[in-house]
DNA sequence: TTCCACTTTAGAACTATTCTAATATACTTG
DNA sequence: CAAGTATATTAGAATAGTTCTAAAGTGGAA
């Protein structure tokens, strides 16, 4: 990892994002923040997390990759998305919003969420409370 | 396994069924297709069926289990729903339908395609096909 | 600088699912 | 209805994504 590549302001607000989180901002954590942070939404798994990481030359375990990626979720920074029943994908927009999912290329796009208009939804049954709702528009390739 | 409970016509159903989708109407499969079909509609795993295969003593083994879901959602018998990371979960409602997913209790509950209306859906992107439209309410007991 | 709680890691463990290849069964054909 | 053959079932091994363990390393408070 390139940390030059980064303005201390960056690595500044990545620290400060940690620490709000409780996290200490070590540097496995940085690099992958910065990967995760650095540009744009993403959409990642495990394994091309861990590919990239590999590939800008931070060597870091699968197991961190792993526990990073959990911890971030806990604390609400990162998303999870579940469209695939064999892998997990993280998301780092955070805010309410909906998915195409490409089957074949295992990619995601995401839909905001005022493109998305549920008129009519059912009530949640009795006794319970809504936690989310999820739209997932299933796509092929032509 | 008491086939004793199901009516020669009941039975001649089930084999019909299996035919017309090219599997061999035997023991397992048909003792298992009673399970699934004979009572409405229903959301299984391979555990819960397994289980449920065993408590009406039919000796059935797990890869039978998998291989027969599979093959009923290969010949379009069964359909699934994903919305679970931890396991697979199989429908045999496979009318276009929407789902509540109550996580604590890992209990979905069908939405007739008509309780939720979509007014507003973006186009899939350029070379892509529409394959299918998933929308998942999660729930939490109160 | 010291110290300790937290972090990282290699590798083992775990779990849902699939695969293998041997045995058993269903259906076809004579 | 008796073989014969294709298909089905099965126990157990294998696989793959993920989590766990416990030992070595590091961040940051003081
Ligand atoms: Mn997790
Ligand atoms: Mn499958
Ligand atoms: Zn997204
Ligand atoms: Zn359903």
């Amino acid at each position: 990892m390139n940390f030059d590549a980064l303005s201390p302001e960056q690595i500044d607000r990545l620290r400060d994002k940690l620490r709000a989180s409780g996290l200490r901002s070590t540097r496995p954590r940085l690099a992958l923040a910065h990967l995760l942070f650095g540009a744009g939404n993403r959409h990642v798994t495990a394994e091309s997390l861990h590919e990239e990481a590999r590939k800008v030359g931070l060597g870091v375990s699968q197991a961190t990759i792993y526990n990073t990626l959990n911890q971030f979720l806990s604390a609400g920074l990162l998303s999870e998305v579940i469209v695939d029943p064999a892998r997990s994908y993280f998301d780092t927009n955070v805010t309410e919003h909906h998915h195409f999912f490409i089957e074949n290329e295992t990619r995601l796009i995401d839909i905001p969420l005022n493109e998305v208009v549920l008129s009519t939804v059912p009530d949640a049954p009795e006794g319970y409370d809504l936690a989310g709702v999820d739209v997932v528009i299933r796509l092929d390739r032509r």
